[in-house]
DNA sequence: TCGATGTAGTTTCCTAGTCAACAATAAGGG
DNA sequence: CCCTTATTGTTGACTAGGAAACTACATCGA
């Protein structure tokens, strides 16, 4: 009847809001660990790549560089990353995990697996897949988009 | 190799990237309105339920009343939203569109619809439909799990 | 009727993330 | 060489949103 569309047929809606749950339900999760989930973004994408700089991390994680930098000073107050300076060029930097954050990242990561599977496992493989495949197909399109414009 | 799972094996991960990515592009065309996303979200909400408590307009968008009150703060000042006491209990309240807020949604409805087609639309109906019924279904199920523990 | 309990909204504090301005440093061009 | 321009990281201002404390009011029970 009304000429308005709702809020609930845009798929945008609805990422947002789930998404939302999801991660508050995983923030609740990781709370015993003292680890939020952003922090858990950064913890996991430093664990397999060797001392990166903020500005490679950023990009890779699809974040601005000042997130990393707030997120990594949260990181270092607690012991689980470090930020060493480049002798080669005094305004570069590497984060790298410690002793302790490298510990933790296993036990984060089968926090996430529960997580996940706790909203995600009544699922079939195949719509699993599926959504997957097309959010990442998403961001490839946007990428596509958005790096041209720079 | 690595015993740990990657970040990118959850779909909770992309959700949060997608739609991170999604509201932020959608925020940036609602600006030449001088409106945001949440803001947008209560507007609409407004629009067809008649004037309502911030508690009820809390539950109906999966928000919690603290928010609620913030965003209805900021539509006051803005004049797009009303808010007004109610004679038969002091502390409750209604909130409902100004007849400036009532003008603004349909454009912004269609900025919504805009934004989402920009991201889904090379989707088909089918994707698009089965990624909906699944995320209402996900919202579903957290619903029953999460109002009996209150 | 009055005290205990419950409920509506607000406020404060925290994390999260963007943008834009900034300082420091690097790298090139004349 | 120096001056301009680009790059690195940090900071401050802002929106966003949950949790919990708090105020004001309502309601129920003895």
């Amino acid at each position: 009847m009304v000429p308005v569309s709702d809020l609930t047929s845009h798929l945008g809606y609805w990422l947002r809001y789930v998404s939302n749950h999801v991660s508050h339900e995983f923030a609740r999760k990781l709370e015993e660990r003292g680890v939020t989930v952003a922090e858990w973004v950064l913890l996991r994408g430093l664990y397999d790549i060797k001392p990166a700089s903020p500005s490679h991390v950023a990009e890779r994680l699809g974040m601005t560089r000042g997130a990393i930098s707030k997120l990594a000073d949260r990181l270092i107050d607690k012991r689980l990353v470090e930020r060493r300076a480049n002798p080669d060029d005094a305004r570069a930097q590497t984060l790298s995990l410690t002793q302790g954050g490298r510990a933790l990242v296993p036990e984060l990561a089968s926090l996430a697996d529960k997580n996940d599977s706790e909203f995600f496992g009544h699922l079939s493989l195949g719509e699993r897949q599926l959504i997957q495949r097309i959010l990442e197909d998403v961001v490839k399109r946007r990428d596509l988009k958005a790096i041209p414009t720079s």
